[in-house]
DNA sequence: AGTTGGACCTGACTGC
DNA sequence: TGCAGTCAGGTCCAAC
């Protein structure tokens, strides 16, 4: 599933193939992706002839900055099996296909997305803050933003359970089944809290844990796993699958301690997986 | 306002 | 083999 790792692997990527390159024709195959406009034409119409100045992401978005008349940015909302792929115009069509961006160069940018959660927005300007789409979107876990404090603040106002709290994209962006997983177990704590439990301590190696489970993920180009596995720009596997700690791991042996791994589900119908020796 | 559960979507899997 | 049911999960929305 697509989380800030994965964005940011697809970002870094596209940042490498296309800039300066622009968007000769957009074909949009499923309406569906975008959906928050009123037609495809309006959504191309806004894309078209325009040149790719650079490539960015704000939570588990990938953006992508066109010069013009009017400046404009594209959000690509990945969702759950969401990809962005760059190729050569002439190789096959992937089935899923949702969106063609025709590239100067002879490249194109192909948006593949079988579950249909995904979204393709144009929106004007490039003050991504004011869009629409981040309305709700909390701080960068990355960023200066994002401290001990405010996340012990925003935990000890909840009553919800911290696996559940992890992936509010208002608390924090980016984070979603897996890594609020893995970061739950590398901070030693229980998905399964309710996050107002927490002490400012317990805060302190969660934030320690969400950067470190972040940075990780990032430097192992994300994680790909279950019957839609991610894939990056380049049809590439991510490799922090074989460094999953909890995630998809129940009934196996914990890797720290040997304990099985539990799965329960939460409040949402997502189970959460954890060691209960490891994690309190 | 915070929290929860259902809906959206489709391919893979399970059970009869 | 076939078909219904279940699961996965990011995000939105309605209901408490």
């Amino acid at each position: 599933m697509p989380e800030l790792p994965e964005a940011e692997t697809i970002a870094r990527q596209l940042a490498k193939e296309t800039p300066g390159r622009i968007v000769r024709g957009v074909v949009i195959r499923s309406p569906r992706a975008v959906r928050s406009h009123r037609s495809r034409a309006e959504f191309a119409r806004l894309v078209r002839e325009r040149r790719i100045a650079g490539v960015g992401r704000r939570g588990k978005a990938v953006l992508l900055f066109l010069n013009g008349r009017s400046p404009t940015t594209v959000v690509v909302r990945l969702g759950m099996s969401g990809r962005l792929r760059v190729c050569p115009s002439r190789s096959r069509l992937e089935r899923h296909t949702r969106a063609i961006f025709s590239l100067s160069g002879g490249r194109q940018l192909r948006f593949i997305d079988p579950r249909q959660f995904g979204l393709l927005a144009a929106r004007r300007g490039t003050e991504v803050e004011s869009f629409p789409e981040f309305r709700n979107c909390g701080p960068e876990p990355l960023s200066r933003e994002f401290t001990p404090g405010r996340l012990f603040r925003a935990l000890a106002r909840r009553s919800s359970r911290l696996g559940v709290a992890l992936m509010d994209q208002r608390l924090v962006a980016g984070i979603g089944k897996i890594y609020a997983d893995e970061i739950c177990f590398r901070a030693g704590l229980s998905p399964t809290r309710p996050s107002n439990s927490l002490t400012e301590d317990d805060c302190r190696r969660l934030w320690n844990a969400v950067r470190q489970v972040l940075r990780s993920a990032i430097r192992f180009q994300g994680t790909s796993t279950g019957d839609i596995a991610y894939l990056d720009a380049y049809g590439e596997q991510g490799r922090f699958r074989e460094r999953l700690m909890a995630y998809q791991r129940s009934g196996r042996p914990c890797r720290a301690c040997g304990t099985a791994i539990r799965r329960e589900r939460m409040t949402g119908g997502r189970g959460m997986h954890w060691c209960p020796r490891c994690q309190r």
